[in-house]
DNA sequence: GATGAATGAGTCTTCATTCAT
DNA sequence: AATGAATGAAGACTCATTCAT
């Protein structure tokens, strides 16, 4: 039996996470300092070191658990996947990650930009995001089997070969959201609706 | 030594930021030290800091240097748009960017990332991007457009919407390569083929 | 550790002034090394920059200090000032500035040296200095008003001129016995003696 | 026979120590660079280096030209010193004292300062500048002397004690007129006289 | 359990001086 | 003789982490 509940140990964490978001996405991942963090956070140095026993621990669950918030979100979408055609179901997807991202002081697409970049450094980082990638464009693997049973796609068509498409086209309307700006969900639903129709002009 | 001539002056920026190239794509941009790049460099630290002011300097030159050298390649590939399908565009561009980034020591796709994340907090280099992003977008815009007079894309089209769907296909394509892996260009433009033609299926 | 009490703030950072006056003195403001103070001190680099946040900040409390100290010893001379004639009071107070000088590594006259030079170039310092002089040559003229209603002074003599007489004389002490010693505040209230005889003489 | 005539080489020795001085005056000792007073003079560092082998040598050569030049100036009224009044000849001095420094890009008062503080540190300086000063004060030794003859000082007046009072007047004003300002000789010269006269409502 | 003062290795950067050309 | 690029030791300061209270 601890002496303070685990619930109020989750909500240490919690806290303490909160604060390393809104730091890490205003200032960086190594401009931000430990003390930032504490300062943020409203607890003492030996308290945050307590809960995370180092800044890469900090930094790791920051990112991991951005990761696993975004799994719960993505879920309900993939499930459904095979009943929207592609530009619909991409569209769904950017809309979900864009929602999430809007919470105060908290900005997914910022944070995900920052852990790549980690990422290419800390192998268990690393390792980490490529296991939930990997297991994401399996997902999306089965979702475009699902269109070509469908027949939503043609016979012939590859599905792992979608599921990168589909995976880079979600990847880069994050990165082209956080540093370009001026793209909605909407516009990407739309301009692959309309890169859909241009295989039927041409092939005919 | 009397006034160096310029195209030793060039030779050195070149070493530097070579031994910049080298050591951030290996450490990341701020586990790197000036020190790193001094020692990877063979000069000393006077002679590296008088080609390059500061750390920051040197960490704007590779980000930008490189957006500059690929500009120079996707150039010709922009100039052909119009010749050839969205996928083998596509596809074109991947591969581009591909080849560029197999020189020894120096990986692309790795430095894009280290740049983006850096941008979010370096004033500068965040402007510097977004204007090569927009522009390069805007070529995009145009080849979207020509795709619809051609016929390829349909008349209702929206060429803005189509060049940001192609943006983020290449952007993704480069956060996926670095991260993930097992993704080629001729995967990506086979790819973008097959939801090419999964519209004409669909709206039948 | 948990929150130190103010006794022991304030000694630690009395601990830190000694040490920095130690080395300013014997070394100079500039040749003084922050690891030359904080090795005296017997504290570490980062305690003594958690107390002065920069080297300019520790010159500045050095010499700042050393200003207020003096102002202190000076206080009851200038009180009494109007019940001395000019050449005693004037000895009295070259005997203050070489008695406080007198402490163990530390010698204020040396100080002050530094801290005129290091006016030229610290506007702080500089504003703080001539506040701190600007009110002392105040004071001297209220002294020498009093010595004119005294009748010690003709009618006709300007305060402030006298003022600034003593002012200098004082000063010049400092710089002469810093430099070529061999002044004492005797030599300097018999040799004001002598001077303030030779008006009779003069004018008769 | 040198390759270059000695005027050259004077010249351009005089060229380097105008440079340093206004960068001295202007920054201090220590904040002034090399390659400040290299780009100043308009020089290269080797011909610099070559005329003044360390920095040291031209700090050193700064201050004791100044002293030099002050002595030439002085030299005159040192002269004719019994002629005066001790008042008339502070104030006489003082004036020289100004009108050395009014040149442009160059201060005298700045300089002695600067001198004061360095020769804490510097052995070589500080005898140069005590043996300038020692004489200098013999010199005004000298000259009490001669008013203890003349008449204008009591008989049993010490020499030496006047002398140290009118040094410290002397040196006293270059402070108060470097750091404070709003002192002019003709003050000091009232001032004096003043007190002069002081003595004999006093001894009265 | 918590606190936050203290630690000290490690960073970026400067600058007096040299010496190949 | 002159040039100015290069050197590299040294300096100010930071910050992740610890541990005495």
């Amino acid at each position: 039996m601890p002496k303070i509940s685990d619930a109020k140990r989750d909500a240490r964490r919690a806290q303490i996470l909160e604060a390393a978001w809104t730091n890490f996405q205003r200032r960086g991942l190594h401009a931000t300092t430990m003390d930032d963090i504490i300062r943020t956070s409203g607890l003492s140095a030996g308290a945050v070191y307590s809960y995370y026993p180092s800044k890469e621990d900090l930094i790791f669950a920051a990112v991991t658990s951005s990761l696993s918030g975004l799994r719960l979100r993505l879920e309900p979408i993939l499930e459904s996947a095979s009943q929207l055609p592609p530009d619909q179901f991409v569209g769904k997807i950017a809309e979900a990650i864009s929602a999430f991202t809007a919470r105060d002081g908290y900005d997914l697409k910022r944070i995900a930009l920052l852990g790549w970049s980690e990422a290419q450094r800390n192998e268990r980082l690393r390792e980490t995001m490529q296991t939930f990638y990997r297991i994401f464009r399996d997902r999306l693997t089965e979702a475009a089997e699902n269109w070509r049973q469908a027949g939503v796609l043609r016979e012939r068509a590859s599905a792992r070969d979608v599921a990168k498409v589909i995976l880079a086209e979600i990847l880069g309307f994050v990165v082209q959201a956080a540093i370009l700006g001026e793209v909605e969900p909407k516009h990407l639903a739309k301009g692959i609706r309309a890169l859909m129709s241009a295989g039927a002009i041409d092939t005919s």
